[in-house]
RNA sequence: GGUGAGGUGGCCGAGUGGUCGAAGGCGCACGCCUGGAAAGUGUGUAUACGGCAACGUAUCGAGGGUUCAAAUCCCUCCCUCACCGCCA
């Protein structure tokens, strides 16, 4: 949510901004809107304050020895008057609140001045490489082909447990897969200093609200049949990011370097919209797993925050072996709540294409003022909104997929990467013997 | 799932219809006292919105209702605790 005071400040900056993201905001409808609602607030405001002031002046008289009757009968008259107007004026004033909430809760967030223009992907900004993609001596195959082949990954069988877009892995590529989750999350908590954090992974529709998926994007999400609003997390970010909604960090508990939380979790997603898109294999699945990171972050870090956070993710992938390439995205990609995002993209032989496996964002305060998310700035003593930042480190059904591709031989067998040999109990290659 | 008791300010806790945004205490801040400190003592101490300000409005788990007037009465829901039942 845009600070309201802001775009009272200056709305044709906050439309122009806007418009970079193809997004028209009606400067005249707000200024108009707003205008009402303030004058709506004072008049109703004012009347109310007549209609107490009227009826405290009964329990005066009543106090003073007055009959109840009598004291009734002496401020009718005012009272009757009010409440033919109050009625009326506070359901208006409730209703104009109502709509500039409303228009607040579907504007997204300003793109930072430095997010290149552009409407989709083809325009995001490469912004570094690391690693060579490798070459094969051989026909490269794409991670299903590999699966399958290797008897360990096994569409059909998911299919008939659920449906399309799941998937059922066994023996070593199960192992690998839970080594994935084991090695990020111990990376991230020994070395970079994140917090391991275990959530709920079925939120209420504050959470969803707070960090901005609701209430416009409820088709992509996986809600429960329940008597009240559940839903299923699509990333581990909804409730970690959460546990700071409707919170004041004292400046004690809110140290310089800000709050960092790793949590691995599964995530859910409907796909809505994405029929036919990557339909093959484990690149886009209704359940996934992924290891979220989550900053909390003094306002005036959080640029810096950002370059460290994706270094973290980046950091996986370095580890890993694995090629990728790094991207800002455009206006036209960026997703509503963030203010700039990293993309990192993992080279995959199977597709010979950089895809995404992680993404890294600054939202600023745009989620922690949906939360009322905020810490006690010492400096002046007022609780202030915090910024918050999150980023995968990393998709865990993605990387295996990069691991496959990328390390397989020509036998079809694939070598495990060194860096995941703690956690693979001696098998150093997959398949193959 | 059943039964019972509860949810009030940073914390504890009083308040069962009327100058209650809320006694009292703790904590915290500032001052006095002191050579310094403790003790003592005085003052202050929620959030949001509107207003230059005085101040106004809202908020006593959430939502709805009754009433001139609701922390207080009624309804629905959520949560916490205790006991019982069931259970990975």
């Amino acid at each position: 949510m845009l600070d309201i005071k802001a775009i009272r400040r200056d709305p044709a900056a906050v439309a122009q901004t806007l418009a970079r993201r193809g997004m028209t905001f009606d400067v005249e409808q707000f200024t108009a809107l707003d205008a009402r609602r303030k004058q709506a607030d004072v008049d109703s405001q004012n009347l109310q304050a007549e209609h107490k002031k009227a009826s405290k002046q009964i329990g005066v008289l009543v106090g003073q020895g007055t009959s109840v009757e009598d004291a009734k009968a002496q401020v009718k008259e005012t009272l009757d008057k009010i409440a033919a107007e109050l009625d009326d004026l506070t359901a208006q004033a409730k209703t104009i609140q109502a709509e500039m909430e409303a228009l607040l809760l579907g504007t997204p967030n300003l793109p930072d001045p430095d997010v290149p223009d552009g409407n989709d992907e083809s325009a995001n900004v490469e912004i570094s490489r690391w690693g060579e993609p490798a070459e094969f001596a051989f026909e490269a195959r794409d991670h299903v082909a590999l699966g399958e082949a290797l008897g360990q990954l096994d569409s059909e069988t998911a299919a008939k447990l659920t449906g399309s877009r799941f998937t059922v892995m066994y023996r070593d590529l199960a192992r690998l897969h839970r080594a994935l989750i084991q090695f990020m999350l111990n990376l991230h908590i020994g070395e970079h200093g994140y917090t391991e954090i275990y959530v709920p992974y079925i939120v209420n529709s504050d959470s969803l609200r707070g960090t901005g998926q609701l209430p416009k994007f409820e088709e992509d999400l996986f809600k429960l049949h329940a008597e009240h609003d559940l839903y299923l997390i699509p990333t581990a970010e909804v409730p970690v990011t959460n546990i700071a909604r409707e919170r004041i960090f004292e400046a004690e508990e809110f140290p310089e370097q800000g709050l960092r939380f790793a949590c691995h979790s599964p995530c859910f997603r409907s796909e809505a919209g994405s029929y036919g898109k990557d339909t093959r294999g484990m690149i886009r699945q209704h359940q996934f797993e992924k290891v979220e990171l989550v900053q909390f972050v003094r306002p005036a870090q959080s640029d810096d925050a950002l370059e460290e956070l994706s270094g973290h993710a980046e950091k996986v992938l370095q580890r890993l072996e694995l090629p990728y390439r790094k991207v800002v995205l455009c206006v036209g990609d960026l997703s509503a709540s963030a203010a700039k995002t990293y993309d990192l993209e993992v080279w995959l032989p199977g597709q010979q294409a950089y895809r995404e496996i992680s993404s890294c964002s600054n939202f600023r305060d745009y989620q922690a003022r949906r939360m009322q998310a905020r810490w006690r700035n010492p400096e002046t003593g007022k609780p202030e909104l915090l910024h918050t930042l999150n980023g995968s480190g990393l998709a865990i059904g993605r990387t295996l997929v990069a691991i496959l591709e990328n390390f397989q031989q020509a036998d079809g067998s694939i070598v495990v990467p060194a860096a995941l040999a703690p956690y693979m109990g001696g098998t150093e290659r997959i398949g193959g013997q």
